[in-house]
DNA sequence: ATTTGTTGCGCAACCGATTGCATATTAGAA
DNA sequence: TTCTAATATGCAATCGGTTGCGCAACAAAT
């Protein structure tokens, strides 16, 4: 245990009384050593419980295949499954993986990316923070010339290639199934942050109504940060209007089940006088009373395209390949919370 | 934007006919260089927009400014809590963070602890996985000379810091909780598992019933993995028991849950006819219904407490300080699903 | 026997910043 | 005026691997 000085490719060459480049080229399985000489070398790292020292590597070729991402929150299932998918193509193709929350803060994103980027990662992949609304900070990493890739919260602010799911599709096919279990004033819980999710979801929810020849009721459009608290909030102001909504639909869970609450409160039957659902199908919804009504994301499937589409451009050292746009599709969950008209 | 090269000391040493030594003194605030110099090699750096290597710093002394966070997962809300309040201060000590995910998996729990090793972090921050029983890669942690500091799911097989909340004295609250509400059968889910945490609640469940003259009864006792499934199996199993539990006191919100939804099914009343608690305050546990009683554990203190007592250590050198132990109180959160005798 | 390859390894520079020691310049002291 | 002492900067080694180039040794081809 005498690991006062850490063992390094010179202490096995002079054990062998061999060169260190050799040691080196031994360890990476240059062709042009001796399979005797790899041997030996082998054994007397195991021997000497030599540990490579990755950053003089990384310092050396400039690349220390460590790889960024960041994300809004890790707390929250879908951003944390999408990590998982990400994570495990990169431990396949032997990189590390530097977990970044912004905590959709502004300032701290832009922290982040030069953390990151001093570092010295060799890409980063990122959802947006919920606030952002100027991308220099994204610019930068592109100037750097390392891959970016986005994923959900993406932007089309930036030259980038993005992986995202439908939103649209997703609202859409909610509110369709709202309408077609009875429901004719739908609200609907939106944000006014310059995400490009929301917008589309609430695309999606004015297109459903329009199609099924339901009218645009700007009331019943309430705009929130779309947490549990908004979503009371929303739902109180809902509940005063002179005719009430005979359905929900929250471009977020939480925003939903505030909704819940506060519907449940008032002793309102869900969904038989108000129907309910969300966007995200976050892990609690399965757990509330009624079940929730929601679209699931595909977060591995949506980790795993993006890590493919990250290491592409990885590979091809980020030529300026055109950026590409994957939109996976959502899948509608019905859950007790809608269904008005049984199973 | 002709950033082909990065720029280094020399490019800021060369334009201004010093030397890289004169560069790098004057960036790092050595007393020794003239203000005058000092001003001018900031300028041109700005100008050529100089971006340090960190890793050529790191190679240099042997530190890299970044520490790991190990934990089984980084979707629960308590992790990634904890892990929010270690890093808080790491930033402002300027340290960069690596999380990294074990997902309970003992193999991949090694593998990280490698790749965190010869990334050359400065240290680690730990949670142990659920099917750790041999430390080993631990204990190659501390033969690096490098901090280790566990939280929350600690063992005492190691001589290490520790920062933990009192799972004892949790649990033994939330049973003296459940017997002033009536209950006199109470089950307990646990795990077979070798984590303290478990013992320990197991640990406070027993002597509360002993405490308060209930006998310690074998067959209500149910171990699994405390999942959601673990939970509906294990209070479907209890069900049929001749007599059946008025009371239930999961180690785990997913544990409780599942006992929920099984309870629910069969139109039992909660808390009336079967009283109900689980233990961490996940976020999800205040939207069931009825409202979980639980046990919060503080983890945004924890996570403080934790940093606090890690940089701690690193700033000493990691010298063979005597290990501390943080033992933190938990709190008791009281909520529908155990208020037998109202609120 | 000479040429042409092939194989296996060493030499030395290099990645970018840091730092102990030496040196030059200037100021202050004797 | 000469000596001592700061003050400001340069020199060169160093951290631990990596890699282009070169060279020796031996084999195969002519």
């Amino acid at each position: 245990m005498e690991n006062k000085t850490k063992v390094t490719i010179h202490d096995i060459a002079e054990k062998l009384n061999i060169t260190a480049s050799t040691v080196s080229r031994a360890l990476n399985n240059n062709p042009r050593i001796s399979e005797l000489t790899r041997k030996a070398v082998l054994k007397t790292a195991k021997q000497l419980n030599y540990q490579p020292n990755h950053i003089a590597a990384a310092l050396r070729h400039g690349k220390s295949h460590i790889i960024g991402i960041i994300v809004p929150t890790a707390d929250r299932a879908f951003f944390s499954s999408v990590v998982r998918g990400i994570e495990d193509m990169a431990n396949n193709l032997n990189y590390k993986v530097i977990i970044c929350q912004s905590y959709d803060n502004y300032e701290k994103e832009i922290q982040t990316i030069d953390a990151l980027l001093s570092a010295r990662v060799d890409g980063i992949i990122a959802s947006i923070g919920k606030n952002t609304e100027n991308f220099d900070h994204f610019k930068r990493i592109q100037a750097e010339g390392i891959p970016l890739v986005l994923f959900d919260r993406t932007t089309d602010a930036l030259e980038v290639s993005q992986v995202m799911i439908d939103d649209y599709l997703g609202a859409y096919k909610v509110v369709e199934h709202l309408i077609q279990q009875g429901c004719r004033r739908i609200a609907h819980f939106t944000s006014p942050k310059k995400v490009s999710i929301f917008k589309e979801r609430l695309r999606g929810y004015s297109d459903a109504l329009s199609d099924y020849g339901i009218p645009y009721d700007e009331e019943l459009v309430v705009q929130s940060n779309l947490q549990l608290v908004d979503g009371r909030e929303s739902m109180e102001k809902l509940l005063k209007l002179k005719e009430r909504p005979d359905g929900v639909f929250s471009a977020s869970d939480y925003g939903a089940m505030g909704a819940m609450q506060v519907l449940k409160e008032n002793k309102f039957k869900i969904p038989q006088e108000v129907a309910l659902a969300g966007f995200s199908n976050d892990p609690f919804t399965s757990f509330t009373d009624p079940a929730l009504t929601t679209v699931d994301q595909f977060s591995m499937t949506m980790g795993k395209k993006t890590a493919e589409i990250f290491f592409e451009q990885l590979k091809s050292g980020n030529k300026e390949a055109v950026p590409q746009k994957i939109v996976l599709k959502p899948e509608l969950i019905i859950r007790e919370s809608s269904m008005k008209r049984g199973a």
